[in-house]
DNA sequence: ACATTAAGTGATT
DNA sequence: AATCACTTAATGT
């Protein structure tokens, strides 16, 4: 694990830090579809990712879902960042968007290390720096971008953290996602596919262009 | 062969 | 862009 922390951690974390995190921290391995952090949940660890993908989802009291981003390796968790702090429940879902293995640490130790190790102090706050980047990301997405474009970003992405051209997934699941209704999706995605950046099959989709 | 689920389409708002 | 109503296609039993 150690070896895994100073591949993924090491350009970031001091070397003692380090070694602080692999006596502390527990492994966790997460299958795809599962749930790590649901909504009005107090957040008790802190994830840190190694590898695979996590899917972070806002959802309204009626249960209408749409997908915020997504966090891949090397990231962590923003929504826990503030929940330490103020000691307050999440407000976001996150659902293992692929087979996932991450570090949890205890809250206490991440306020600890604040004070402790400079590199530590760097991290949360450039953590912090490109959750907030990618949050206002997400909110240009909705409010400015049509809903063919959100489509084939969301595409993108998934593909992205996949590390797959080849998505599977259905209409009806893009449309949960994007808070939309499938027909919508339906019809969007054939419109790109006769633009030829994507070819449809049942359960899955193929973009050509990345 | 039949039932179930995913995807495609026209018409309407 | 959403909804309805209906069709067609793919897949499981």
């Amino acid at each position: 694990m150690l070896q895994e922390l100073q591949e993924n951690y090491g350009y970031l974390l001091e070397d003692p830090l380090l070694e602080e995190i692999d006596k502390i921290g527990l492994v966790k391995q997460i299958t795809e579809g599962q749930q790590l952090i649901e909504i009005g949940e107090y957040i008790k660890f802190m994830p840190l990712l190694i590898s695979g993908a996590i899917k972070i989802i806002r959802e309204d009291e009626k249960g209408d879902e749409l997908v915020l981003y997504f966090l891949e390796r090397g990231d962590t968790c923003a929504m826990t960042l503030t929940c330490c702090l103020g000691d307050t429940k999440s407000e976001i879902r996150a659902i293992a968007e692929t087979d996932t293995k991450l570090i949890m640490i205890p809250v206490q130790k991440m306020s600890e290390w604040m004070n402790t190790y400079k590199t530590w102090q760097h991290f949360i706050l450039q953590s912090y720096q490109s959750r907030m980047k990618e949050m206002l990301e997400a909110i240009d997405t909705i409010a400015f971008l049509k809903m063919d474009e959100r489509i084939f970003k969301y595409l993108r992405d998934k593909a992205m953290v996949h590390q797959n051209e080849e998505i599977h997934t259905t209409h009806q699941q893009i449309a949960y996602d994007l808070h939309t209704s499938r027909v919508v999706v339906s019809r969007l995605l054939k419109k790109l596919e006769n633009d030829k950046k994507i070819i449809l099959h049942r359960n899955s989709i193929k973009i050509l262009d990345l």
